[in-house]
DNA sequence: TTGAAAGCGCTAACAA
DNA sequence: TTGTTAGCGCTTTCAA
């Protein structure tokens, strides 16, 4: 039923390889002459090109996985993050002619089973840990890690300057004259996003004077019910803290909440800086003021990378971080507005 | 390099068929024994099956695509819901040896294309509102169309039983003793899903005695923020109102937050009532009390549909409605509270 | 610039 | 229970 090369070709009076090279756009092979007419010939016909075929044939699919972890019988989670570097990249590799197969994996085994069972292009592995990523050892395809500081050298790397980020957030607040600060986040070994956003915080701190043992850190994970409870006891526990840096805005929102439950207002008696630039920090009052990043542009780049190793292959490429930017709303002000009260 | 069938028959000395009948669990045509043998040494060689071959050879790909509208040039935008959706279908069809294909569709042809170019054995189709629905001429391969109520008999319908949501808001309200009712949801055409959640709203009202010329019906986007623009003219454009039933979480949250703004307590002057029972609702001030569903189990019974037509294929199954229930949480009570004041 | 031959790794249908 | 034959629709390689 459906049209098949063959088909095309006999219909024009050409032999079935120049309709193959007119469709893989080998147009060198091929006169312009009949290039034109085939290609006529195929748009008459609707002719769309078997791709398992064309994978078999080629040992290429066209096909970049996206990889995400998942526990054994669990259901894909997707944070909202990952979802839109899903959205990035899935519009670059349409548009390029690739195609996204979406896979949970609950061993190592599974990367390695999908890569060779269907003759992947290219994976991108989303939401791994570093020490996950390191134990990596694939090998024959691109891979591109998200988020990763991971050392693996099969792996390319595409994140966002966190460290920038963190000093982005330290000078904001040092900026407005603040000294009593409190650093909250995820615990950390090593210098993973996490690791990168605390030192650029601290670096920031450090060139504006403060000791860095004046500041304050507390380790908590990052969700709004988290942060909630942090705010609720961050003035008893923490007296003389004026700013927090709270390494995402999820974390953040639920601090301002809490914060808001003790009594405490935002930014009169503390300031609050996040991290990611959430739809939901622009919403709620006062508006956070965070480090914002292009999360598409994360996707888009990482599968421009995979294709370029698919299509050139020249090695492993360095790292990449893209870039922060700081998004200034109403959660930070001068620490002197509450020494007033 | 890699392991091919024909790898294991020589191994095992035993044709190419009786490995590929074993690789495909058809116990039946092979010896308890030689089964046994042929497993231990695929196993041990690492065998992975070439599933663009087997594709091709079987003209069946396992692969099930998961679609959704995409503006031209626009990357996928997933709401939590869809992602949640896919999560649940994405771990289903793992479990059963299908692959997950993600794809934005610009224009219908392109669900064509994908279903004949990759020979897709399925596809479900999320984010389509009825209209682009109804208009789908697919045939061929089964067709799951997630919350729809289009009557489009090339489709699958998977949805939440809307009319009885609605009717479990209006009952909780009315039940608590409210008579003057506001429905807040986007404007709609015929029985879609808002048009359901009206239905069964509307008759929930009428079964408690209320006049349905009472009730108040405000057309908004379902935004935080057009709820939160309701929420703070809502006194004023509708003094006499007591209770407001949103028909999604997002919105009532913002109309939680405009009331707020406007010095309207909740519950105690007015009583809202949410639909979907997003993570937000839980953590909001007071508790939203809404209608919950189960997405994941959603996205699980489109993906058990697709299978079932692709494996029994005995005609387009009729629709399927998903339970919903009342999670009640602080923000209904009785109106008597606020007439106390 | 065009074409013929061979085969990618697998399965369906039939034969033994 | 096992094996043989014949492709699936395409690309690669080589020859014209």
């Amino acid at each position: 039923m459906p049209v098949r090369l063959s088909d095309i070709a006999s219909e024009a009076g050409v032999s079935l390889m120049t309709v193959s090279n007119v469709m893989n756009g080998k147009r060198s092979r091929v006169s312009e002459a009949t290039a034109h007419r085939v290609l006529e010939i195929a748009d008459r016909l609707g002719y769309v090109p078997n791709l398992p075929a064309r994978s078999l044939a080629a040992s290429k699919s066209h096909i970049i996985a996206a990889l995400t972890p998942v526990g054994e019988d669990h259901s894909l989670l997707m944070s909202p993050h990952t979802v839109e570097v899903i959205g990035g990249l899935e519009k670059h590799l349409r548009h390029e002619g690739y195609h996204v197969l979406l896979r949970g994996i609950e061993k190592e085994a599974d990367i390695t089973g999908a890569i060779k069972g269907w003759a992947l292009d290219g994976a991108i592995l989303l939401e791994f840990a570093d020490s996950q990523i390191d134990r990596i050892q694939v090998s024959g395809v691109p891979l591109v890690a998200i988020d990763s500081y991971s050392e693996n050298p099969r792996t390319i790397s595409v994140r966002t300057d966190d460290r920038r980020g963190g000093w982005l957030a330290g000078t904001c607040l040092t900026e407005a004259g603040h000294s009593q600060l409190l650093f909250a986040g995820p615990p950390f070994e090593g210098m993973g996003v996490m690791g990168q956003r605390w030192e650029g915080f601290l670096s920031a701190c450090i060139a504006s004077g403060i000791d860095p043992s004046q500041i304050a850190v507390v380790e908590t994970l990052i969700s709004y019910e988290d942060g909630q409870a942090l705010g609720r006891r961050l003035r008893k526990d923490h007296p003389d803290v004026t700013a927090v840096f709270a390494t995402a805005d999820s974390l953040a929102i639920g601090i301002l909440a809490g914060l808001n439950e003790a009594g405490v207002r935002v930014p009169e008696d503390i300031s609050v800086i996040g991290f990611d630039n959430i739809e939901m920090s622009a919403l709620v009052t006062p508006g956070l003021t965070t480090v914002a990043q292009d999360i598409q542009a994360k996707g888009a780049e990482a599968a421009r990378l995979v294709l370029q190793e698919v299509e050139k292959g020249q090695g492993t490429p360095p790292p990449i971080s893209l870039e922060v930017s700081l998004v200034t709303r109403a959660s930070v002000a001068s620490p002197r507005t509450s020494q007033r009260t």
